[in-house]
DNA sequence: ACCCCATGCCCAGAAATCAGGCATGGGGAA
DNA sequence: TTCCCCATGCCTGATTTCTGGGCATGGGGT
């Protein structure tokens, strides 16, 4: 039983967000992009920043989805690569506005999916204790969310996706290939 | 004021007609695929048929719309290869179906449009009067028809976009360029 | 100080979708 | 051939969803 209005709506405020800036759309502008009564729009939603959750959140769980395991290091940039890339103006206008914190959020769980996921994949006792394991993984985790931010910061100018993978065997490295983590905690 | 469910409906069919052939294609089939009520089918369409021929006159007129002007017989030529490939399995599987003759009557409509448009381009003078200007958009219309049918009946495997590029010199030239068409009606 | 407009909400009615069931009829299997 | 399965087309009533209209609030800009 899909809802297309809902649907309908979620669309064009993603398309509308690739196009303008956060605090530049309102419900009018979602519900006439759509040709949904307006009504129908806090049928379905509370407000906007209701429905900006929600986006945003489902962009995170559909990149998540996609990469079921993460296999590599590689694997892991690439699907947060993939999530910064292919919603990239969307992005740019979410966080250059007062919804900043959404992003962020949701940013973060995905860095922490991909951290945790791959640290699953690494075989139990290259790493001294469970303490030492979450410790890493949450240095590495925030390394990949400043990454991001850094790359927004600096306006989204250079290839993120390259400079991931040239990152992916310096800092990511898991402690039996680089010190960084251990060193750097 | 958009129907999201008639559209996906009519998304599904068109999605499955490039699937499998028409007659393995049941009302459950599109409602399932589309997570619609098998009633709600009933309530915005009459019954297949009625759902093929909106979704080919679509096609077709959703490709003159792109064609606003047809100024040069390669613009025309393109208008129906566009139509053809792009929906290169959808047609395959409608043509190669009992109901055939739905296609067969919009594609005519089609190279209708297509010759008509360009016959309005052509400067007045150069035909001798209406009458044979009228003969010669005809035999144009049928030309071009029988071209897309008889790709269809070879099993659509030569280029049929290179095979229009040779042939619109040949008989879509007019009478200018070429004496075919006076000639063969 | 004023107006404009987006917001959030309310209502009542219209529209759309749903679940469930029923009769028909064609195609395939026994 | 006979029988059974299943797709079809339709119906009813209930439910969900959508719409149009209106209203009060509050912030931003004139």
């Amino acid at each position: 039983m899909p809802n297309f209005t809902r649907n309908a709506i979620k669309d064009s405020f993603l398309k509308l967000l690739s196009q303008r800036p956060l605090d530049k759309i309102t419900v009018k502008d979602i519900v006439e992009d759509c040709g949904v009564n307006r009504n129908s729009f806090y049928y379905h939603f509370e407000d906007l920043p209701a429905l900006l959750e929600e986006i945003v959140a489902e962009l995170v769980s559909s990149m998540i989805e996609r990469h079921p395991t993460i296999d590599s290091v590689e694997e892991g940039c690439g699907a947060i690569v993939e999530f910064v890339t292919q919603n990239r103006r969307a992005i740019y206008h979410i966080y250059n506005s007062l919804s900043r914190d959404v992003f962020e959020r949701h940013l973060m769980k995905l860095c922490q999916y991909v951290v945790s996921a791959y640290a699953e994949t690494v075989p139990a006792g290259l790493l001294s204790d469970e303490v030492d394991k979450a410790v890493v993984v949450r240095f590495h985790r925030c390394a990949l969310f400043g990454t991001v931010i850094d790359w927004l910061n600096e306006g989204m100018h250079y290839d993120i996706a390259a400079y991931f993978h040239r990152i992916s065997r310096l800092r990511l490295g898991w402690p039996e290939n680089s010190d960084a983590g251990a060193s750097c905690v």
